[in-house]
RNA sequence: CGGGGCGUAGCGCAGCCUGGUAGCGCACCUGCCUUGGGCGCAGGGGGUCGUAGGUUCAAAUCCUAUCGCCCCGACCA
């Protein structure tokens, strides 16, 4: 049985003045955890214990679809040079060498030592499919560690992997994941949202993302509460209601206006008199790079869009497959040759595919596809232009959606509001595809005897990011309550006074008999006052409370069910029956 | 990496401007008292003032460097 009195639970009254979300606050003030150093922290007790519930869930779920390997944290060079994530990882991963000064690395995920599992092992399509899966912990130098145990340095995922012989063996892999994902989130008891995302640098195509609504997150996440759509902002695409294109104006060819000092959005549709929405926003970018002789090369990006719409820089990221910035004055000068404020489409040779080339690339947003009459800088000082028709008067490289949905746009799907809130991910499923097969040299034979590559899909799961989301979801000024499959106790039994003997027995028992029952039970035996047990118990995540006071004698005691402070009397006799129906028939 | 803030006892903070040998609350220890929401009284222990160097008779305090942590941004399989 669980006694206080010899636990080592240290509980402080005042969070650490470094913390600011609830549950950084919160898991340190419970005594969960302690930081060692930034992006680094030790599970106490009560954090391993609940730490220790999440994986058992994963681990049980994930054994109905996959095989638990365990593979080494500390991986040689050679295998991240093969997959050519040495280069692409860049400072997050971290590096180190041996006594003999050979390179090493510390696992940031474990694509490269499954597929190095899988090259040397797998021969036939017979062997196929697999589903290998871990738990364990990685490792990445994040430039910005935060918010408690949200963004770490060192943290405990659930990464799988799968083989298939073909696509359509994939898509049921993807799918199977899916599912226990689904129950996997359900089990741990968080209200989650799933949503289409974007595949980021890992390559491949269909990906989604598990997320728990939460104002500590850093992902924004468009969802519509009429249906099921709901998508990351990086991806996330809105029913736009039409704007009405303006007249041409003379000839209909493209008109220089004088618009002196007129430089933004604003200024030019005031001054002209017509709305943003027929305007032009031409953003200036370069995308660097080096050649293959290491030299820097820049390549300039524009991308046109309507006059009052954001650029989501993730979405243009995927588009280009780089990096952009913003464009120096003397890069806008030498392309443009004009001044920022009256930048153009026109009178510049643009690429005409993004993939190859040195020509500048015009991208233009999807939402100016099929608009006429548009106003936009006319590359001169002080001076616009009117009638421009996109794919008429010039030629973008490429259409692609690129702006940032706003809150309020119309569903894709239905055509209702769309929210946007702040989310935190808890899981990635994605179809890396062959990515890794190709880069590593993975092959197999087909029924045919001809050698194929085999198809992976990549899935993850952030163990403390369970935890983090299941406190941020619930949490009050006193504390948290988690949900009871992975709350380091189920129950806590306060005996108000343990110097009274009627009083400390019957609480003794009941813990006793409870814990014979099966539940996880903590009995507060400490000689405190009784308000410092129940201001404990109330801040570390224990969904519910049995106070053995006065009524014992009347063979009663309360029961407290921590997320809404509901207090019920009940027999003791009954005791049992009660948390039958209170934990047990609730999941 | 750019911008900002902070390092003084386990936690939260004051002292620094104007240099004079470190203080408060909580926590902790002992005793008494109390027992349905962090009780009360009395006594007590604990600090290289992040680190290094400098100025000075004297440095937590002034100067320089450095390390660490937090926040905003960039970044984020």
């Amino acid at each position: 049985m669980h006694r206080w009195s010899e636990l080592f639970i240290p509980t402080l009254r005042e969070a650490p003045a470094d913390a600011e979300v609830a549950s950084h606050k919160f898991l340190v003030r419970a005594g969960y955890i302690r930081q060692l150093a930034a992006g680094i922290y030790s599970y106490l007790f009560l954090g391993n214990r609940s730490f220790n519930k999440i994986i058992r869930i994963v681990r049980e779920e994930m054994d109905r679809i996959g095989q638990e390997f365990f593979l080494p944290a500390l991986h040689p060079r050679e295998i991240w040079e093969a997959s050519g994530r040495w280069q692409l990882m860049g400072e997050h991963l971290f590096r180190l060498k041996d006594r003999k000064g050979a390179d090493m690395c510390l696992g940031m995920t474990e694509e490269e030592v499954m597929t190095s599992i899988a090259l040397k092992e797998l021969r036939s399509y017979k062997q196929l499919p697999q589903i290998w899966y871990q738990i364990a912990p990685k490792f990445r130098d994040e430039p910005r560690p935060k918010s408690g145990l949200l963004r770490i340095r060192q943290f405990m995922m659930k990464d799988a992997y799968s083989f298939d012989i073909d696509p359509a063996g994939l898509d049921v892999s993807y799918k199977k994941h899916y599912e226990t994902y689904r129950r996997i989130f359900d089990r741990c008891g968080l209200k989650y949202m799933v949503v289409e995302a974007d595949s980021g640098a890992m390559g491949g195509k269909e990906s989604h993302e598990f997320m728990v609504r939460t104002p500590a997150g850093e992902d924004q996440i468009v969802s519509c509460d009429g249906c099921d759509y709901a998508a990351n902002m990086e991806k996330a695409t809105s029913k736009l209601a039409p704007v009405a294109d303006l007249p041409p104006e003379g000839d209909g060819q493209p008109l220089l206006v004088h618009t002196p000092g007129m430089k933004t959005i604003d200024d030019v549709a005031k001054f002209l008199g017509t709305s943003t929405n027929n305007k032009i926003k031409t953003l200036a970018l370069m995308a660097d790079a080096t050649d293959e002789a290491g030299k820097k090369k820049s390549r300039p990006i524009v991308v046109l869009m309507r006059g009052n719409d954001q650029l989501n820089e993730a979405k243009l990221n995927a588009a280009v497959v780089t990096a952009t910035r913003a464009m120096e004055e003397s890069e806008i000068r030498a392309l443009f040759k004009s001044p920022a404020g009256f930048l153009g489409p026109l009178g510049i040779d643009w690429a005409t595919e993004i993939k190859n080339g040195d020509k500048p690339v015009l991208l233009v947003d999807k939402a100016l596809e099929g608009r006429a009459n548009l106003i936009a800088g006319a590359n001169k000082e002080d001076y616009h232009q009117k009638n421009l028709t996109p794919g008429k008067d010039f030629h973008p490289t490429a259409y692609a959606d690129l702006r940032a949905v706003t809150a309020g746009e119309a569903c894709p799907k239905c055509g209702k509001a769309l929210r946007i809130d702040t989310a935190v991910e808890i899981g990635h499923i994605f179809k890396l595809g062959y990515r890794y097969s190709e880069s590593m040299g993975l092959r197999v034979l087909d029924k045919n005897g001809k050698e194929v590559k085999p198809i992976m899909g990549s899935y993850g799961i952030g163990i403390e990011r369970i935890l983090t989301a299941a406190v941020e979801q619930g949490n009050d000024a006193d504390g948290f309550w988690l949900p009871a499959a992975i709350a380091p106790f189920e129950i806590v039994v306060a005996p108000v006074n343990v110097k009274d003997e009627t009083v400390r027995a019957a609480a003794e028992d009941i813990a006793k008999r409870l814990e014979a029952a099966g539940y996880d039970v903590v009995l507060d035996d400490r000689d405190e006052r009784p308000g410092v047990k129940f201001k404990d118990a109330d801040l570390v995540g224990i969904p519910f409370r049995i106070t053995v006071g006065k009524k014992v004698t009347e063979g009663t005691v309360e029961v407290v069910q921590r997320s809404t402070r509901e207090v019920r009397d009940v027999r003791i006799s009954a005791i049992l029956e009660t948390f039958e129906e209170l934990l047990r028939r609730a999941g």
